[in-house]
DNA sequence: GCTTGACCTTGACGCTGGGTCAACCCTCCA
DNA sequence: TGGAGGGTTGACCCAGCGTCAAGGTCAAGC
């Protein structure tokens, strides 16, 4: 007969385990010598051995004493299930070198391929990195928000940047991060902003539902202001010529101009 | 800013992870509204991405911590090593996928091959199941005291098995199983047996060091006449012959023949 | 016959990574 | 105004053992 450590090692667990599985009435508590130690057959042997085979395979133990106890019909078909999980857990860790290896290179995993593609083509175009940095910042927020319809609004981004003139803003912005507070560069900015919201309005992509809520279009407004003095500046300038906002863009009617007070 | 729903939405986690993830400080308690809310921003974002993408792989969070509050060297030599555990992982997975199917198909993995060959050469000389199971399971504890040197053991009994005289004895003790009580046939066991052991011992193989200790033969040796009432005839007639035990035999010398008590 | 060291016993607490109530507050919409 | 559907903290629970603690046993050597 068998002492527990030597089951335990042959079978290649802990002596401890084998206790617990005593404990759980997973393995039968064999009979006791007579100072009480455990004195094992190859009968347990076996049921460690296989106990262990289907521990390893991730099962709980719960259902291991279950499979074992049940019928050969129905153990073939608890193993089938098993090794179909199996699969589908070494896919998983393979995907997971795979993001892991994203990772270590540096890149966004918070975003979507598309807004990361987005964000390349900025650089392409030679837009500071501080800047990108402050627009990645916001599609991550926006991509939380609607995760569903980023790539739908990114899209539209994408062509907004085959005009010229949206290409001159952002490489304007970009620069401007560095500009004195009074630099009248901003003026060009406002009109460079102004024509294009023109156009949007005349193409009708003014006032489209975009599925993003009104809170959080401003909330990105008031992270804008925050980010630069000279954004603040340019929302009045355009404010004054009848626009409003910058996340999302409104043609405010002449009679209500200058009727609410200025956002503190 | 998100709520700590869509920040866990988006992030493939559930609120309460987050919550966990605060209390144990991996992730910083955010700023609250007025309401106590926690309000979340894109750093946020990018930290639950990342906890998970390591936590995913594995890591303990503690880990994790350590890793993502580190330098850009020792998170990426971190990272490495957390790859090449993943890859250990499932190169394991996959050798459970192959223990599971063996199990699946009936195979003995409580026993080395060289065990199974030697149980399915028996099988193919004509011995009966129920004598091989006997065979199995005093083998599996062998294996079990022995796990080293089962090979030698194994091999020492090919050799035997090379030998027609073995053979027939095996064919004998097979059948025995179902002999009455007092069949005649024993006499031919006890000859085949006598001549075996002669041989043995000319070829100096008697005594020989097998690794196994005197208390674990002792208890093969009553397995066996456990196993059957003619055993204990069997080896009662070889003693007469100035031979004992089964499992390891030795010469007794004629001076000390029944100066013994009986085994109880 | 005594010590030593390896092994055995039971029992209790600890650990990870959260899940699952419970009991209550906040916000939004009809 | 009230009810759904968020949010908040707190407390307990789970597997599958690891890790003491506090001893009893056994074989071996002196």
């Amino acid at each position: 007969m068998l002492t527990i450590s030597r089951l335990a090692a042959y079978a290649g667990v802990t002596v401890r385990a084998v206790r617990h599985y005593h404990r759980i009435g997973l393995l039968p508590e064999p009979a006791r010598d007579r100072s009480g130690y455990r004195t094992y057959d190859a009968v347990a042997v076996v049921r460690l051995i296989r106990i262990r085979t289907l521990a390893d395979a991730g099962v709980p133990l719960a259902r291991v004493q279950e499979l074992l106890d049940a019928g050969t019909k129905e153990f073939a078909g608890g193993v089938q299930e098993i090794d179909k999980a199996l699969r589908a857990e070494i896919r998983r860790l393979q995907d997971t070198r795979g993001r892991l290896a994203r990772l270590a290179a540096g890149e966004h995993l918070a975003l979507p391929q598309s807004v990361v593609d987005y964000l390349d083509r900025l650089r392409g175009l030679g837009v500071e990195e501080r800047y990108i940095e402050m627009e990645r910042d916001a599609w991550i927020m926006i991509a939380a928000q609607v995760p569903h319809s980023i790539d739908a609004v990114i899209a539209k981004k994408h062509e907004e940047l085959d005009d010229p003139d949206t290409v001159r803003l952002y490489s304007l912005l970009s620069g401007a991060l560095d500009w004195p507070a009074d630099d009248p560069r901003i003026v060009e900015v406002a009109d460079i902003m102004e024509r294009l919201m023109v156009r949007a309005m005349e193409a009708g992509e003014v006032g489209a539902d975009d599925g993003i809520d009104d809170q959080f279009v401003d909330l990105l407004d008031s992270a804008m202001v925050e980010s630069s003095p000279h954004a603040a500046r340019l929302l009045a300038i355009l404010e004054e010529r009848g626009w409003k906002g910058w996340t999302r863009i409104e043609r405010v009617p002449a009679d209500r101009l200058n009727t609410e007070p200025p956002p503190s």
